[in-house]
DNA sequence: CCTCGCGATGTCGCTATGTGACATGGCTCG
DNA sequence: CGAGCCATGTCACATAGCGACATCGCGAGG
C-alpha cells in the first residue's frame, strides 16, 4: 500500500492527492488492528496525513469510512431490475446474483475482513442494517417504476434480501467454499419452500 | 400527568419511585415535543428531576429510553413460536399475529405516536432496525430450538418480519383502519404467491 | 507576469455523548 | 442501634461532531 506518488517533477503540489481513499484505507487498517471502538477519528486522521476536521467533511460520521461502495452496488441493484422483465422475486434474486458475480465474487477476503470488523461493533451493525435498508428501498422504487404496486415491490424487494443475506452469511463464514451466486440460488429455492403452502408440520 | 403520589404519611422517602419509567416519560414527551436531536439528554433528566447519570445508569444511550417494551414482544412471539406446532413460517406469523393482538391492538394512537418520533430521526430507525433484528433473532433461536436447521428457521423468521413489517406500516399509516392481525394475514398471503414459483411477468 | 478568487485543508472553540471514581444518606437487616 | 447496602448525585474527562475563520497552491483573466 501506500506509494501514491503524483509522478516525477510535480513541484509538490499542496496537498496528497485521494483524501477521501487514505482515510478510508487508515479507517480500515485501524479499525481491523484496535477495533473501531479503540479508533479515534483523530487517529484515523492522523494516519492517513490530515486533521480531524477534514474527516469530517468527507464522510458523515466515524462509521461512514467503511461503507463506501453502497453506490455502486446499489446502482449495479437498480439496474439490473429495471432491465430484466422476469416477476418481481425473480427479478430480484437476478439483480443480486449478477451483483455478487460483478461486484463481490473476486473480493471475498476482503468482504471477510470488512465482516469481521462490523460484527465486532454493534454500532457498524446498525449502520449496516441501514445502509442495507436504503439499498432495498432504491430497488423496491425500481420495481415500482415498472408499474408494480407498493406491496408487492416491498414483498418481492424484502424477500429478496432475505434470500441475499443468508447467502451472504453461509459465504463469509470461515469454512463456505461455495460461490455466492450459487448460494443465493439455493437459499431462493429454500425459501420458495418455505413460504409456499401452509404444508403439515 | 406527574402526580406519582406515594401516600399520605409516608416521611418523604429519599427518592421519587419509579425512576426509569419517570425518564422513560419524559424521554418520549421531549422527543415529540423539540425532536430527538434537540432533546439532550440532560434535558430528559432534568424533565424526570434526576440527574444525567442516572440517566445512563438505566438506559445504555439517548436511543434506548424508547424501547423498553422490546423484551415484552420478544416473550410473547419466542411463547408462541415454541408452543405451536405449525410448520416454520406458519408458525411465525401465528406469533406476529398473537403478539399484534396482545400488545398492539390497544395502542394504536402510543404506536403511531411512537413510530412518528422514530422516523423523523435516523439514528432512531438504526437502532429500530437492531431492536428488530434483535427479536427476530430470538424466534429464529425459538425455532431452532425445535430442531429446525438454521437455514429453515432464518427464512422462516426473515419472511415473517418481512410480512409483519409491511403489515404495520399499513397500520400505522394515517387513513388505514383495518386491524393489524388483519392486515397480517392478507400480506402473508401475497407474499405466498410472490415468492410462489418463477411464474410469467 | 501579476493578481485575484476558488477550493481543499487546517485551526480553534464549543456542545453533547457517554463513562469512571468517589460522595451521600435513607433503608434494611442483624 | 449500628453496619453496610444501594440508588442517586457530583465531578472530571475523553471523544464525537460541527460552526467559523484562516491558509495558501492553483488556475483564469488582464
Amino acid at each position: 500500500m501506500s506509494q501514491r506518488d503524483i509522478g516525477y517533477h510535480r513541484p509538490m503540489a499542496r496537498w496528497q492527492p485521494d483524501a477521501r481513499g487514505r482515510l478510508e484505507a487508515a479507517a480500515f487498517e485501524l479499525f481491523r488492528e484496535r477495533g473501531f471502538e479503540q479508533t479515534t477519528v483523530a487517529d484515523i486522521a492522523a494516519h492517513a496525513g490530515l486533521d480531524k476536521r477534514t474527516f469530517y467533511r468527507l464522510f458523515g460520521d466515524k462509521r461512514e469510512a467503511l461503507f463506501s461502495g453502497s453506490e455502486r452496488v446499489e446502482e449495479a441493484l437498480v439496474k439490473v431490475v429495471a432491465e430484466t422483465d422476469a416477476a418481481p422475486f425473480e427479478a430480484v434474486i437476478a439483480a443480486f446474483r449478477q451483483m455478487a458475480v460483478d461486484i463481490f465474487a473476486d473480493r471475498r477476503e476482503l468482504v471477510r475482513m470488512r465482516h469481521s470488523i462490523i460484527e465486532s461493533s454493534p454500532e457498524l451493525q446498525e449502520r449496516e442494517l441501514r445502509k442495507t435498508g436504503a439499498l432495498l428501498a432504491a430497488v423496491s422504487a425500481a420495481l415500482r417504476a415498472k408499474g408494480l404496486d407498493e406491496t408487492t415491490a416491498t414483498l418481492a424487494t424484502e424477500s429478496g434480501g432475505t434470500v441475499f443475506r443468508v447467502a451472504y452469511a453461509r459465504w463469509v463464514a470461515p469454512d463456505g467454499d461455495a460461490s455466492l451466486a450459487d448460494l443465493i440460488d439455493e437459499v431462493a429455492t429454500e425459501l420458495r419452500a418455505i413460504t409456499s403452502a401452509p404444508g403439515r408440520r
